[in-house]
DNA sequence: GCCGGACTAGAACGAACGCTCTATTTAGAG
DNA sequence: CTCTAAATAGAGCGTTCGTTCTAGTCCGGC
C-alpha cells in the first residue's frame, strides 16, 4: 500500500511544511495529517517531540537542496556559468511551486534564532554544506583559496536573499539579476586570477 | 509619565518582536506586555486585530531600516565604498544585538508567503524602498540605469541573505565577505562604465 | 454638578497547541 | 495456534492563542 515508509512520509511532509510555514507555524497534527499518518505514529518515531521531527526534516531539506545545487553546478564547466545556472534553477523551481517553496531552512532558522536549539545547529550545518559545494567548484577552477571562501559565502548569501526577494515579489527577476551579477563577479576572478580584492579586517 | 504614546510603544514593541520571532511566533498578549500596555489598549488602537498591528510594525521597521541604510550610503561618496559601509553597519548592529535583530521583515514575510495578506504587501513595499535607496545612490554616480536596477536588486538581496547567514552562524564574517564582494562588483561598474554584462534570457 | 468620548483594564470564550496516555491492530518467531 | 514487539489510532490533558466583551478611569465642555 505504502511505497514509502510512514517515517519517511512524516519527514517529507514536515520538511515541506517547515519550508512554507516555519517552525512555529507548523503543528504536529498538521504534519501527521499531511503525511497520512496519525499523531501516535509521529510520536512513535519521534518520541522527543516536535523539535526532533523538525531536525530530521531540515536535514532532509538540506540534502535535497544540496542535490539540486550540485546538479546545477556540474551542468556548466566555468564557475561563473555554473553559478548563473544555479540561479536559473532556483528561479524555475520557485515559479513552478507558486512562489512558496523557497530555501528549505530560512524560515525555521529565523524563528529559532535566540534559542541555541538543535534546529539552529542543523540549519547552520546546512548552510555550510551548500557553501562547501560552491567552494569546491571555485577551487576546481583555480581560484585562490581565500577568494574562493569569500566568494562561496557571498554566493550562498546572495542566492538565499534573492530567493526571499523573489518569493515576496512573486517574480523571477531578483534571481535572474542575482545570477547575472554573480556571474560577472565570479568571472572577474576567472579572468584576473591574481588580483585579490584586499582590504580585510 | 509616558514620553511616547501608548500606540507608539505598541508598534515599537511589535516591530522588535516580529523581527525576532516572526508573525506566528509573536502573540498579541506578549506585544501588550512588552509595550507596557494592556490587551484592551492594543485592540483599542488596532480594532482589526493582530494583522493590523503587524502591518504598522513592519512599516515602522521599514522606516527604521531605511534610515540606517541611507546614513550608511551617504557616509561614502563612491557607491562601492558606500555599499561596503552598509555591510559593516549591519554587521555591527547585528553583533551588538546578540545576533537577534536582523532584517526587520524577513521572518514575517516568509511565514505569510502563501496568504496574499496585507503583511505580504508591506513587506514587498519595504524591499522596494530599500532597493530604491541603493538605486538612487548608483544612478547618482553615473552608472547605467539598467545596470543600476540589476545591481540594486542584487545588493539588497545579498545584504539580506548575508544577514541571515550571519545570524545563523553568529558571526560577522558573512556580512564582511558580502561587503567586500559587493564593493568589488560595484567597483567594476565604476571603472568600466560602458561594459554591461549582457547575457540575458 | 455630570455627560461623553478616549483610553485602560482584564475576565472569559472557543479553538488550537504540544504532548501523554491507553487501546488496538499488524507481522514475524516459536 | 500463541506470544511479543512494532506500529497505528485517537481521546484527553493543561496551556496558550486571537478575539470579544463588560466595566472602570480620565478629562475637557457645559
Amino acid at each position: 500500500m505504502a511505497q514509502t515508509s510512514t517515517r519517511d512520509r512524516i519527514v517529507i511532509a514536515a520538511a515541506r511544511l517547515l519550508q512554507r510555514q516555519g517552525y512555529v507555524g507548523t503543528g504536529i497534527k498538521q504534519i501527521a495529517r499531511e503525511a497520512q499518518a496519525t499523531l501516535g505514529s509521529v510520536y512513535h518515531f519521534f518520541p522527543e517531540g516536535k523539535q526532533a521531527v523538525a531536525v530530521a526534516a531540515i536535514k532532509h531539506g538540506d540534502q535535497e537542496f544540496s542535490a539540486l545545487l550540485r546538479a546545477a553546478l556540474e551542468s556548466e564547466e566555468s564557475p561563473s556559468a555554473a553559478v548563473h545556472a544555479c540561479a536559473r534553477q532556483l528561479a524555475e523551481a520557485l515559479r513552478e511551486s507558486g512562489w512558496v517553496d523557497g530555501c528549505p531552512i530560512t524560515a525555521a532558522a529565523l524563528e529559532t534564532l535566540g534559542t541555541d536549539s538543535d534546529i539552529q545547529r542543523v540549519c547552520a550545518a546546512a548552510l555550510r554544506d551548500w557553501e562547501q559545494l560552491v567552494y569546491d567548484k571555485l577551487l576546481g577552477s583555480g581560484i585562490d583559496t581565500e577568494d574562493a571562501r569569500d566568494l562561496a559565502t557571498t554566493i550562498i548569501s546572495t542566492l538565499e536573499g534573492a530567493e526571499v526577494t523573489a518569493q515576496v515579489n512573486r517574480s523571477e527577476e531578483p534571481l535572474w539579476a542575482a545570477g547575472r551579477q554573480l556571474a560577472r563577479l565570479v568571472g572577474s576572478y576567472e579572468t584576473a586570477p591574481g588580483a585579490r580584492s584586499g582590504q580585510s579586517g
